[in-house]
DNA sequence: GTTTTTTGTTGATTTAAATCAAGCTTTACG
DNA sequence: CGTAAAGCTTGATTTAAATCAACAAAAAAC
């Protein structure tokens, strides 16, 4: 049976198998619940390390849905002229391309931030096994709702913002609670982005962006080293992001 | 078997269901492809009119997936304060609710927009529906992740944007898009949308939105009969909204 | 059909964010 | 290890958008 090999890697967190969202493909497969037999042969389920690179770009075939295993991802579009525009991040135990299995090819790039591991699952080798194993099947179309609850919460960060504060007031919010599981606290919170990054996704410029920060320390709502954020206030911040 | 029933009312137009993004549920049912009979028994599909009603509001049971007929949504969050966030749209052809699978509970509002007719698919009878017919599993999966492509795409006219007049642009070119197959003209536009509600899913004020309608009327770019929006340069729309 | 209310536009002023610019810090590199 | 390069912060000025305010145009109500 294949297996989840972890690559160790310096400074690098692993979500475990338990909090990944391809979990309900994968676990059938682990715990051999069903067919693991069928679904063995079918599904090529494997590892691959990133160094900064490109998971795929726009316009590519789209042939497999991943999962992040470790580090971070930014998609990104690219406009006619060449400039780039964050569109939104991926991070350990969130997926990579699931609207793939409609489009065919892929509407954005997904690019690695520093060094990421993926579990990839073949598109056509996933829709093949799932003739088979009708639950698989199944635990397909919760992985895709879920992963449309969480999309739609992360547009809600971004959008109908009045001001910049409140903006990076709900981007920090959910970010927050999208790294919950995999930090050590429930208010500290590693953004491995950096904030030209940050500043782009979020539609202003990297000055505004280091006012803010310095403006939400000096409030006494977060307390900031570098890329660790801490959440000393979260009440007050939820106020600012909610206008 | 159940069928579609539009009922008749002014000034509205319909979708026909060979447009519409249930399709891929209710198209074996009306086509009697496979196992008619089992769906049939299992499917309450029944149309149902709004006047100007939530459809659901947050924190309401999710236990179904709507189809917007006629008319159009708005999408809302209520802050704890009670302000109303508008954080997209839904019209004819499109889905709403479809994260209710993986969610159980409502995490915002959908409100009509004036009259509107919709499809109602009940969740527990499509899950066992599901069980006993395939295909019709595999076909939810594609609207899932035709849905996601849809998101993201909405998602992406919202997202890093710098200034309002490329938000505005690439806005009027989401809703362009979105309505494409079921308005007269490719480049005429009927959005019955009211500017204040506009203005409050793009984060900034009506009045600035009017400006910007205006200054887009002067430069030749747009035609504006209050809600038809013919787009007279195409071209330059889209190098604004790449800004 | 007229009044009232809601919705949309335009102008003047204030405020928030962009821009221009310099200095500082951290990471990369020879 | 020291230097270069990239990333981050803060200040001064300009520009874009919010706000305040008046008015016009549609709807809705009477």
């Amino acid at each position: 049976m294949t297996t989840c090999i972890k690559v160790k890697q310096p400074n690098t967190k692993y979500i475990d198998c338990a909090h990944c969202s391809m979990q309900p493909i994968c676990l059938p497969l682990k715990a051999g619940k069903t067919s693991v037999s069928i679904m063995d042969s079918y599904l090529s389920k494997r590892n691959i390390v990133n160094i900064s690179t490109p998971l795929f770009q726009m316009q590519d075939a789209a042939d497999a849905i991943y999962a992040v295993c470790s580090g971070s991802f930014k998609l990104t579009e690219t406009s006619p002229e060449g400039k780039e525009r964050v569109i939104g991040f991926r991070f350990p135990g969130e997926l990579i391309g699931e609207d793939a299995i409609h489009t065919q090819t892929h509407k954005y790039n997904a690019v690695a931030i520093g060094n990421t591991t993926v579990c990839r699952v073949d598109l056509a080798e996933l829709i093949e096994c799932g003739k088979l194993v009708p639950e698989l099947q199944f635990n397909l179309i919760l992985l895709l709702s879920r992963q449309n609850a969480m999309l739609r919460e992360e547009f809600s960060s971004v959008v109908a913002k009045h001001t910049a504060e409140s903006l990076l007031a709900a981007f920090i919010l959910n970010m927050l609670k999208r790294n919950a599981h995999y930090q050590e606290s429930a208010v500290k919170l590693h953004l491995p982005l950096g904030r030209d990054v940050i500043a782009n996704h979020l539609g202003f410029r990297r000055e505004t962006l280091s006012r803010i920060f310095s403006k939400f320390q000096h409030k006494g709502l977060l307390a900031i080293q570098a890329k660790n954020i801490e959440i000393l206030n979260l009440e007050k911040l939820e106020d600012i992001a909610y206008n």
